[in-house]
DNA sequence: CAAATACGTTAGTCACGACTAACGCATTTG
DNA sequence: CAAATGCGTTAGTCGTGACTAACGTATTTG
């Protein structure tokens, strides 16, 4: 499970990666943000600090977790090994083939996903 | 599990598309690349199904698997929606620092103190 | 028709992840 | 110093995913 993507799989470590996204927080702050017990939350964070995603500062007697952005980067390129470019080029096909069975007012293109790496 | 995600992260699933990617294979083809036994993978392959990643089609007495573009788009739709701004600015950051080896210390993230909501 | 092939299905084991409750440890506070 | 706070840790439960072995079912082949 020292893998990120297997560690980032699961939803609720899912929703604390983007949590500790929009800024570095503390485990109590965290664990306000989810139906279960703070132990749990702690214990996710701990996999997610295994897998390099995550790491932590102490600050008075509360711990500050915060992304770290190396991480993130091996997960991205662990993402990207997945996705192929066979599997892109499927995407596409499907996304040609839903154009053009709506004649003229056809979907909005959207080209935007899976950019460059 | 019947989240496109979930379903797809498992290693052996991961490499069954893949394989599957690069064309229509029956299922001991598909079993031979796997030192797991046939059965496991019939099994795998009945996960991807029923998170709409692939279906079968009958040909004599085989079953060819064959990826869902479609499907592959829902699975690329919810990497897309975890995959936030946030987490890809965090990222590009990281490749800032990676090129320009000075560590800024001021390049934390917005510390804005959103409080409890 | 009988054997072989290509599967799916089922039962049952095993390991492990997710979770809670309880405790212990450090740090702050009164 | 004693109480409170913020966490990590541990033990133990529960559910479930991954796997194998064995069996059942179409379909082809002789």
């Amino acid at each position: 499970m020292t893998d990120p993507l297997s560690a980032a799989a699961e939803p609720n470590r899912r929703r604390l990666l983007q949590l500790l996204a929009s800024g570095p927080r503390s485990v109590t702050e965290l664990a306000e943000q989810f139906p279960v017990t703070r132990s749990a939350i702690s214990q996710h964070l701990l996999v997610l600090a295994e897998a390099g995603l995550v790491e932590a500062e102490k600050s008075g007697r509360q711990r500050i977790y915060r992304v770290v952005p190396d991480g993130l980067r091996r997960l991205q390129a662990e993402i990207d090994r997945f996705w192929t470019a066979e599997l892109d080029l499927l995407v596409a096909d499907a996304e040609e083939l839903r154009a053009r069975r709506t004649p003229p007012e056809n979907t909005q293109n959207t080209q935007d996903t899976q950019e460059s790496s």
